[in-house]
DNA sequence: AACCAGGACGTGA
DNA sequence: TCACGTCATGGT
């Protein structure tokens, strides 16, 4: 994959470009019941290219939003597991995960990291979400909910409530000042405002770029090579 | 065998 | 505000 590295470059151009190489990701993924044998425990995480109408239901909605908890700082894969685990377990539903027991939501959740943490953080939304009876978070609601800092916020609303909110992470932040469109120091908030003031303000468009930078950002801006110039070398033949 | 992953919180300066 | 330690499993 060669970006176009000219500081001329529009942020929009940068998502065409990633669009046109990686094709539609079809985020957020769904934990879905399989009949493979080598699915763990019937279950499986699929993505949906082409298919803009997820969520499709409310089960999916929370799903997602769990989803967003249990990827904290762990690779997707591992987050997927401890869904199947909850969804193998019956309990990835917001009424029995109020009322299930912590240590054995611990147990099933292990895969993803941090369980002690993210068993805790998944029964305070649980409540959270209960507690909304069908509206839609808003941000600062979502902020205000202990375990939910602005990534997981705007994840949320932006792909469990189709809601016009750009998600940035680190290597949204990575790839920008890599290509010298932003500081490296730059704040979540300034990096966010930076992509909305550089993109039209569009749901569809947020939720693939955001899936574009993380497929390509997995490729080129893992642990710290970034600091080379992986790109411009790539470019400079 | 280190190193990293689709962050967030608690603490002290 | 902000830098830094902590949380933890699984894949490469």
């Amino acid at each position: 994959m060669r970006l176009d590295t000219n500081k001329e470059t529009s942020l929009y151009a940068i998502y065409r470009q990633l669009y046109e190489h990686y094709g539609e990701q079809g985020w957020w993924p769904v934990i879905e019941k399989c009949s493979d044998k080598d699915c763990v425990e019937g279950w499986e995480s699929k993505y949906h290219p082409g298919c803009y109408k997820y969520p499709r239901n409310r089960r999916e909605e929370f799903q997602i939003c769990a989803g967003a908890i249990l990827t904290q700082n762990t690779a997707w894969d591992n987050a997927a597991k401890a869904l199947e685990n909850l969804a193998a377990a019956e309990v990835l539903d917001a009424e029995k995960l109020v009322n299930a027991e912590e240590i054995s939501v611990r147990n099933l959740i292990k895969p993803s990291g941090y369980y002690n943490i993210k068993s805790r953080k998944l029964k305070v939304f649980a409540k959270f979400y209960l507690a909304l009876a069908g509206e839609v978070p808003t941000r600062q609601q979502l902020l205000n909910t202990w375990g939910i800092g602005p990534e997981t916020a705007d994840s949320i609303r932006l792909y469990a409530y189709n809601q016009p909110e750009m998600v940035v992470d680190a290597y949204t932040r990575r790839m920008l000042s890599f290509l010298g469109l932003v500081s490296s120091e730059i704040s979540y908030n300034e990096l966010k405002d930076y992509c909305c003031k550089n993109l039209p303000a569009d749901t569809c468009l947020y939720q693939e770029f955001h899936a574009l930078i993380v497929a390509h950002g997995k490729r080129y801006y893992t642990g710290k090579q970034y600091y080379e110039p992986v790109i411009c070398r790539a470019n400079s033949k």
